[in-house]
RNA sequence: GUGGGCGUAGCUCAGUCGGUAGAGCACCAGGUUGUGGCCCUGGUGGUCGUGGGUUCAAAUCCCAUCGCUCACCCCA
């Protein structure tokens, strides 16, 4: 439409075509004031037209007066842009036709390990979700501006006081950012809730991080926890879960990397690296598969860790055989304990050990493999934690871990939680690329063509096939049959049922299979057989 | 936030001494009245991302701006 506007729009002011209300009217007021090819007359018609055009706010220009409703111009200017805002996606229905079989395969093993569905707002408190996530994490969260009184005395109060508004004035709720705090928010909120609360929760989550492959502002998760209880039981039973999903989609070559918090605070200090650099160290090192030992001891060096420090913990979290890329989990175990770690490492260590052993016979058993230098950027995690890798994506599919100090940031309880995040997006994007979807249909198997009949009667015939179960879609137009077979094609749907005078007459109906091209005729109550079938 | 690449039809792209836009696919209509995916003919659809500058003349040259994208950063 705004095309085809302004193409004539053009024509009028090259005057290569006539101005003619009403489309003149939707000729721009600043473009018929620049139109060079308009005497005075045409340009007041143009003008007295825009005025008379219904659908302008009151904001346009009076006729002889220059000045454009921005919204009028942005029509005409093919400026709306249609696509989704960076970071964001539209989900087509073949898009949604593969997220819901994935969801749906999570959702069902999640339900058989015994978790229940929670969902909460998109929306929550700033207050809820500032200093959960770290300084970074803060920065990335999206923020909900004031409203009308609440933005305006925000913007006086700073102006009375002659100074800039701070960001801290503007809003005081944001998007959710995980689904993790949300929880702890819930647990700390309802004391009625099972003594141990295990939850599933697929929902999306937003961060105003710089899109990227596999990334994006808006993305789902799939979130087991279980809250009320530090037994090792709970990290067992997130990581069967997951562990269990990614078998049951397809993955094979699928690893759960395994640290500790305490044993990377505990090789830290072994390594004489102060507290206040922990986490710049925490981020370099996590960083070990990707850029190598050197890389690391470089990014240490230039984080402002001393050179001795550097190559100490670079020593501490890869075992003896640098060539060797993944050392299974028992080399790895036995060079931490000949490390020398402090009371706490040691603790730590021997959860992981514990770890391994208890989910031997679990899905999760074959997968779990300690990583040392797995860091992990929240900074709730206090036990245990957890990352998915597969060989082809540079990311993770999913990560989690122990926060057992979460929930009690909320001032009422101290309750020990851990969990499990599975990324929709991350998942996706790796079956596009192995093929490893199932075949899925989407939209209607049958298309009702209908002939020479009624509408009326096409769409009760519609009805009554619809009645047998069959997923049916009426053809809206008369048209020639070539048309509609053309058109069924194009929909996907396999049958046709083709219905005219004669079949009507006879209660009976054609049913065209569109790829063997063979069809039959059949009484219209028995088309559910006949299309199983033709199947 | 830092650096590189790209913005022409719904999609994939051509258009490279500046001369007011093309192809393929898709879509619509025909190739006579209830049987399609091939073929043939015709058609719809583009302020060449946006704004400014140079020029008689800009998709093309210059500047700015916005958008997309890759790497870094960080993460699911």
């Amino acid at each position: 439409m705004a095309g085809a506007l302004a193409s004539h729009a053009n024509a009028v002011l090259r005057g290569s075509a006539p101005l003619n209300p009403p489309m003149a009217a939707l000729v721009p007021v600043a473009w018929v004031h620049r139109a060079p090819s308009l005497d005075p007359d045409q340009r007041r018609a143009a003008l007295t037209s825009v005025y008379l055009w219904g659908t302008i706010p009151g904001d346009v220009a009076q006729p002889g007066v220059l000045g454009v409703s921005p919204c009028f111009e942005a029509i005409m200017s093919n400026k709306v842009s249609t696509k989704p805002p960076s970071g964001t996606r539209d989900f087509l229905p073949l898009d949604i036709a593969r997220r819901q079989y994935v969801i749906d395969v999570i959702r069902e093993v999640y339900e058989r390990h015994g978790f229940v569905p929670l969902e909460t707002p998109a929306i929550e408190n700033l207050s809820t979700l500032l200093g959960k996530y770290g300084d970074e994490g803060d920065q990335l969260l999206y923020r909900l501006l004031h409203r009308r009184d609440a933005l305006k005395r925000a913007v006086q109060t700073a102006a009375t006081d002659g100074r800039p508004v701070a960001e801290a004035e503007l809003a005081d709720q944001g998007l959710r950012y995980d689904l993790t705090v949300p929880l702890a928010r819930v647990m700390a909120q309802y004391g009625q809730l099972p003594r141990f609360f295990r939850r599933y929760q697929i929902q999306p989550v937003w961060r105003a991080d710089r899109p990227a492959r596999g990334r994006f502002r808006e993305f789902y998760q799939c979130d087991v926890d279980v809250a009320g209880t530090t037994s090792p039981v709970a990290e067992v039973e997130v990581c069967s879960a997951v562990a269990a999903v990614l078998e049951r989609l397809g993955f094979a070559d699928f690893t759960i990397r395994l640290n500790h918090r305490e044993l990377l605070r505990a090789l830290i200090r072994a390594a004489d690296i102060t507290d206040s650099l922990e986490s710049k160290a925490l981020v370099a090192v996590d960083k070990l598969d990707k850029i190598g030992r050197d890389g690391v001891t470089a990014e240490l060096v230039d984080r402002g860790i001393a050179e001795t420090s550097a190559a100490r913990l670079i020593e501490l979290i890869t075992p003896g055989d640098p060539g060797d890329a993944s050392p299974d989990s028992q080399t790895v175990l036995a060079h931490l304990r000949k490390c020398g770690l402090d009371e706490s490492g040691q603790r730590a260590l021997a959860g992981l050990e514990e770890l391994l052993s208890l989910a031997a016979e679990t899905p999760a058993g074959s997968h779990l493999s300690v990583a040392p230098e797995l860091a992990r950027g929240l900074s709730y995690y206090t036990g245990p934690i957890f990352e998915i890798a597969v060989p082809d994506l540079a990311g993770s599919l999913g990560g989690g871990g122990r926060y057992d100090g979460l929930i009690g940031m909320f001032g009422r309880r101290q309750i020990p939680a851990v969990g499990f995040s599975l990324g929709l997006e991350r998942i996706l994007v790796v079956m596009q690329e192995r093929d490893m979807y199932p075949e899925l249909g989407v939209g209607a198997e049958v298309m009702l063509c209908w002939l020479d009949v009624d509408m009326g009667r096409a769409l009760g015939v519609a009805a009554r096939l619809r009645g047998q179960g069959l997923r049916v879609e009426t053809f809206p137009d008369q048209a020639k049959l070539g048309k509609q077979l053309q058109y069924a094609d194009t929909t996907g749907a396999s049958i046709a049922a083709i219905l005219g005078q004669s079949e009507l007459d006879a209660g009976r109906i054609t049913l065209k299979h569109l790829a063997k091209r063979t069809q039959e005729s059949v009484a219209i109550d028995e088309a559910a057989e006949a299309v199983a079938r033709m199947r």
